[in-house]
DNA sequence: GCTATTGCTGATATCGTTGTCAAAGAACAT
DNA sequence: ATGTTCTTTGACAACGATATCAGCAATAGC
C-alpha cells in the first residue's frame, strides 16, 4: 500500500525476464507469444500488481478508453436511465463514461464536439435525442470518422448504428385500445417539434383514429414541449373547449400529469369524466392518483445496447452488435376506463 | 478541416522560432517569459490552432483534467441536479466529469475507487450521500492523498472540504410553521437510516415539537427509505391508526407523494382532512394536486460549489473556495393549511 | 573592475506505453 | 546442405507534452 511509484511495464519485463515489448504483447493479447513466456509474464503481472497506465496507452495508441454521452436537456429520468444502461456496459469492458451536455441550437456544435473528441481522444459517442436527428451534426461526425451510435433516431439510417423504439406502433396500438373502450372524442398533446418522437407519436395516433373513421378535432390537438407546464397549459386550453373530449392522450407522462392537474383543478373527475394517457412510464405515472395508463420503453436496455454497438465498432470486440428496434409495452392503469354513458 | 495530423507543441515552437520548452511555459502561464516572446508564441498558437494534447499532458504531469462523481443510487432528479451543477464548473475550467456508480455495501469500495483513480489519474472526486458519511471510505481517500469534496456530510468535518445544507434547521422551521397553523397531531416519516440527512431531519422535527410540549405519537412515526413505495406503505399504516394525525411530514417529496396517494385511495381529502409536507422540492411537489408544501435546497448550486472547492485544491486555482453551508427555503403550497375544526 | 545574482532561453531527458523493424531460431521445401 | 518461410523475440524510436539543468546576457553588489 505504501509504495509510492506504480509498477510499470518495465518492472514486469525485468521480473519476467523478457523485453517490454513482449509484456505489451501479452497485455494486448497479441498473437505470436509462446504459451510459456505468456504464462511467465502473466505471473509477474499478477505478482507485481501491474496495471497499464491509461494515459500512456492513450498517448501512444490514440485511444482513451472513454466514451462520451451527448445530450441536450432531456427528461431527467430518461437521462438517468440512459446513463445507467451505458454504465453497465462500461463497467464490464473497462471503459468510462464522460458527460457532454450540448445545446442543439449551437451552430458550432459539430466543430466543438469534434474538438472535444480530439482533445481527449474520446473513443466514441452515444448520441441521444434530439441530437440524434441532427443530420448536419451526424454528417460532421461521419466526416471526422468518429465512432458513434445513436439512440432513437427518427428514420432508420443505414449508414450508422442505432437503437430505436417503435413510437409509431406504440401510439397506434394505444389509440386502438382507447377506441376499443368506446371513446371517440380524443384529444392529443404533441411533444416538442425538435424531437422526432413527437411526429412519430402523433402519426401513430392520427393513423389509428383515421382508420376507424374518427375525425380529429383540431381544438383538441395541442403542441407541448414534453414539460409538465406545457401539458398543464394545453390541458387547460382543451378543457376550456365548448365540448370536451373524453380522453386526452399526451405524448409523455409529464404532460399527462399536467393535464391531470389541470382537470383536477377544474373539478373534472378522472377517469370517470376524463381519461388520460401518457407515454414513457416515468415513475410519476404510477405515483399519480389515479395512476396513469402509459407506454413503457426499455430505455435502460436500449442504452445498454447502444453502448455495446459502439464498443463493438470501437474495440473490434468479439461479437459485432447490430442495430436493433426495441418493442414498447402498453401499461394499462386506472386513468383509462370504458366510456361511461 | 482536412489536415490529418494535429498541431503539436513542436510545430508551434518552429513557427515562433523558440524552443518547445518556451511554448510549454507560455501554455502553462509560467513566469520568466518575456512579453515579446510570449506574444510571438501566442500568435503562433492562434495561427496554427494548437491545442495541447491532454493525454501527453496527463502522462507527464500526472493529471488528467478529469474529476469523478461518486454516487450510490440516489434520487434521479437529485443526481441530475448535482451533475449539471458540476458540469457548469467543468465547462468553465476545461475539466471533464466521469461518472462512477458505487455500491455503499461493497467492502472493497475504497480500494476499487483508489485503483480507478490511479488508472485514469483522476484529479479529484466529488462524493455524494450516502457515501459522504462513510468514514472508512473517506479515510482511505485521505490516506491515498486523493483530492475530494463532499456534498452533504452529516457532521461538518474539519479535515476535508464539504458543502452542506441545514437539514436540521429546515425541518425545525417547517415544524414550527405547521404548529403555528394549529396542528398538534403530526405524523413523521423518516428516511433511510443510511443517509445522515434522515436523522438530522427527524431531529429537527422532534426538537421543534418537544419544545412546544407537543407529544410524539409513536404510531405516527414510521421509517421509509426515501422511495415513493415506502411512503405509500407508511402512509397506509399511519392512516389505519384509530386516530389519524392532521398532518404527515415526510422526509422527502417522493414519500410525501406516496402518502398523498394512500390518502386519496382511502378517500381522505387533502388538505382539509390531512395536510402533507415533503422535503426537497422535487418537480413532483408542484405537479401533484394539491401541490406539496416542501423545503427547497439549492442542490445545483451546492454541487457547483463543491466542484469549485475541489478544483480549487486540485488546481491551486486563484481563489481558494471554502466549505459552505447552504440555506434551505420553506416552500408553502396547497397541501398545508390552517387546522380546520 | 570583478564576482554574484537575476531573467530568459533551449538542449535534452523523461513519463509509460505501443509501433517498427530486424534478428535468431525452428520448420519446411528444395 | 542450402534457401525460404514462419514464429518468437527484443532494441529502440515514437507519441506529445513537462522537468531538469545549464548557458548566456544583463544587472547588482562590493
Amino acid at each position: 500500500m505504501s509504495k509510492q511509484m506504480s509498477v510499470t511495464i518495465k518492472d514486469v519485463s525485468k521480473d519476467a525476464n523478457v523485453s517490454i515489448k513482449t509484456v505489451s504483447r501479452v497485455i494486448n493479447n497479441e498473437v505470436n507469444v509462446s504459451e510459456d513466456t505468456k504464462d511467465r509474464v502473466l505471473q509477474s503481472i499478477l505478482k507485481l500488481g501491474f496495471k497499464p497506465n491509461k494515459n500512456a496507452q492513450s498517448l501512444r495508441s490514440k485511444r482513451s478508453y472513454m466514451i462520451a454521452l451527448l445530450y441536450d436537456n432531456p427528461n431527467k429520468h430518461y437521462l438517468a436511465d440512459i446513463q445507467s444502461g451505458i454504465l453497465q456496459v462500461c463497467k464490464e469492458t473497462g471503459y468510462n463514461l464522460v458527460l457532454q451536455e450540448c445545446d442543439y441550437q449551437n451552430k458550432n456544435l459539430g466543430t466543438e464536439i469534434i474538438e472535444f473528441i480530439r482533445d481527449f481522444q474520446i473513443d466514441g459517442l452515444i448520441v441521444t435525442p434530439p441530437l440524434s436527428d441532427m443530420d448536419d451534426l451526424l454528417a460532421s461526425l461521419d466526416n471526422a470518422k468518429v465512432h458513434y451510435s445513436i439512440i432513437a433516431p427518427s428514420d432508420k439510417r443505414t449508414s450508422s448504428s442505432y437503437v430505436s423504439s417503435n413510437d409509431y406502433d406504440a401510439t397506434y396500438a394505444m389509440t386502438n385500445e382507447i377506441i376499443s373502450k368506446g371513446h371517440a372524442n380524443i384529444g392529443f398533446i404533441k411533444g416538442h417539434h425538435k424531437h422526432s418522437a413527437s411526429s412519430l407519436r402523433y402519426k401513430g395516433f392520427s393513423d389509428a383514429v383515421t382508420q376507424k373513421n374518427i375525425p380529429i378535432n383540431s381544438e383538441w390537438v395541442k403542441e407541448g414541449d414534453f414539460s409538465f407546464d406545457s401539458g398543464f397549459s394545453a390541458g387547460l386550453e382543451i378543457l376550456d373547449s365548448p365540448i370536451c373530449p373524453s380522453v386526452i392522450f399526451a405524448s409523455n407522462d409529464y404532460m399527462a400529469a399536467g393535464v391531470m392537474k389541470a382537470a383536477q383543478m377544474k373539478g373534472i373527475k378522472i377517469p370517470s369524466e376524463l381519461c388520460i394517457i401518457g407515454f414513457d412510464d416515468s415513475p410519476i405515472a404510477e405515483q399519480l392518483w389515479p395512476s396513469l395508463s402509459t407506454i413503457r420503453q426499455p430505455v435502460e436496455e436500449m442504452a445498454c445496447h447502444a453502448a455495446k454497438i459502439l464498443l463493438g465498432t470501437v474495440d473490434g470486440l468479439s461479437e459485432k452488435t447490430e442495430s436493433k428496434e426495441f418493442k414498447s409495452e402498453l401499461i394499462l392503469r386506472e386513468s383509462l376506463i370504458n366510456l361511461s354513458g
